[in-house]
DNA sequence: AATCTAATTCGATAATCATCGAATTAGATT
DNA sequence: AATCTAATTCGATGATTATCGAATTAGATT
C-alpha cells in the first residue's frame, strides 16, 4: 500500500509471521498445520499468510480440502538482495524535500523582504542562509566584485563577511590573484 | 527484546524510519535537520534513531551543539546477508513445538486408553497419526510380523491396515522376500 | 557562573494491528 | 444433491506504537 519495501519489512518485523516463514523453508504446510504448530488460531494463521502473500513472500496451492502454502524462495532473495544494492533506500528518500531545513532556517533569519536579520552564528544555520544566498548567483557565470557586492547586499550589509563565508564554505570560488568570482557546481 | 531479527524488522518496517536510513545512506545529519526535512518533531526522530540505535543500523556522534547520525553500514550489510543464507528464519522457527500438529490430531482420534477410535482417512491426518504410532518401535530393532501386530494392536485393531500404511509411508520397512520389519530412520 | 541550544525523556492521544470467535465461503467427498 | 472440512472474512477487543507538546537534560558558548 503505502510503499512496497516498508510493507515488505512490516511483513517479517512480526515474530508469527517470522516463524511462518522459518517454517516453510523446511517444507510446505496447510494452514492448519501452522496454527497447531504456532499455537494460533486458523484465523489468525490466515490473516498472516494473507499479508506475506501480499509481499509477495509465499503463495497457496488448493490440494485436496487443504490449501497449502510454500515459500517463494525467489521473491525472498531478490528482494533482500536489492537491499544489499541500497538502490531502495535512495527511492524512499527521494520522497523527501531536501531543501525543508534550508528554507525553514532562512524563514527564521529572514524579514519579510529576504533580507537578513543577523548572519547565523551557528554553522549548521550558517550553511543552510549560504546555500540558500548563493541561488541568486547564476551557475556558470563569472562576477566581478562590484557585483557580488550588489547582489549580497540584498541579503545583508556586512557584503565583505557574507562573501567570505561563501568561499570559505566552497559554495564560490575566486580566480587566483583576485579575479573574478564564480558558483561552484553542486 | 522479543527477538534480534524480529526487531530489525520492525525498525524498517516504518516509512518515516526507511527515509531515514535512506538519507544517512546520502551523509551523517542531526536530528534538526532530519525533523525538519521529514516534516516531524525533534521528539519523533529522536524516537526513531533510537530504534534504530537499539538493532544497531545508526550510530549517533555528538559534535558541538549537535547530535549526529550516522548509518552503520556494515552492520546493514552483514543482517542483509545473514537473511539471504536463511540461517536466522530456522532460528525463529526452532522455537516452534513440531510435534504439536501432530499430537493435536492424535488427541482429537484417540481414547482415554490411547486406542485410536478410528484410522484418519485424511492423508494429513493419517500422516501425523503414522508419525505418533511409529514411536512405539526403537529404532534400529527387528520385529516379527506377529511382534508388528502385537503392538499395533495397542492402537487399532485393523492392525493389517496399519502395517500397510506404516509401509507404504516409508515409515517402516520390511525384509525384501516377506521377513522383519523395522522402524526408518528420520 | 550564566546562558543558550539541541536532544532526550515523559505523558497523552490517536492510529495501527495481532488475535480471537462467529459466520460465511469454497471445494471436495459421499 | 447433500454433506463435510478447511479456509477465509468479518467485527470486536486489547496491545502496540507513531506522533506530538511540555518538561528536562546535557553540552557548549559566552
Amino acid at each position: 500500500m503505502e510503499n512496497e519495501l516498508v510493507d515488505f519489512y512490516k511483513a517479517l518485523g512480526d515474530a508469527s509471521r517470522l516463524k511462518i516463514v522459518g517454517l516453510l523453508a523446511g517444507r510446505a504446510y496447510s494452514v492448519e498445520e501452522l496454527a497447531a504448530l504456532l499455537h494460533l488460531r486458523p484465523s489468525t494463521v490466515s490473516h498472516h499468510l494473507s499479508k506475506l502473500t501480499e509481499v509477495g513472500l509465499v503463495s497457496a496451492h488448493p490440494e485436496s480440502y487443504y490449501n497449502v502454502y510454500h515459500l517463494e524462495q525467489k521473491a525472498l532473495e531478490a528482494k533482500t538482495r536489492r537491499l544489499l544494492s541500497r538502490a531502495d533506500f535512495g527511492e524512499a528518500a527521494a520522497a523527501v524535500d531536501l531543501d525543508a531545513y534550508d528554507r525553514k532556517v532562512v524563514a527564521d533569519y529572514t524579514r519579510r523582504d529576504g533580507s537578513l536579520k543577523t548572519i547565523p552564528a551557528q554553522q549548521k544555520k550558517l550553511e543552510a542562509t549560504l546555500r540558500y544566498i548563493v541561488k541568486a548567483f547564476e551557475p556558470g557565470k563569472r562576477y566581478s566584485e562590484r557585483q557580488v557586492n550588489k547582489i549580497l547586499a540584498r541579503f545583508h550589509a556586512d557584503t565583505a563577511s557574507l562573501r567570505r563565508e561563501l568561499v570559505g564554505h566552497k559554495l564560490m570560488k575566486r580566480a587566483v590573484g583576485g579575479g573574478d568570482y564564480w558558483r561552484t557546481e553542486s
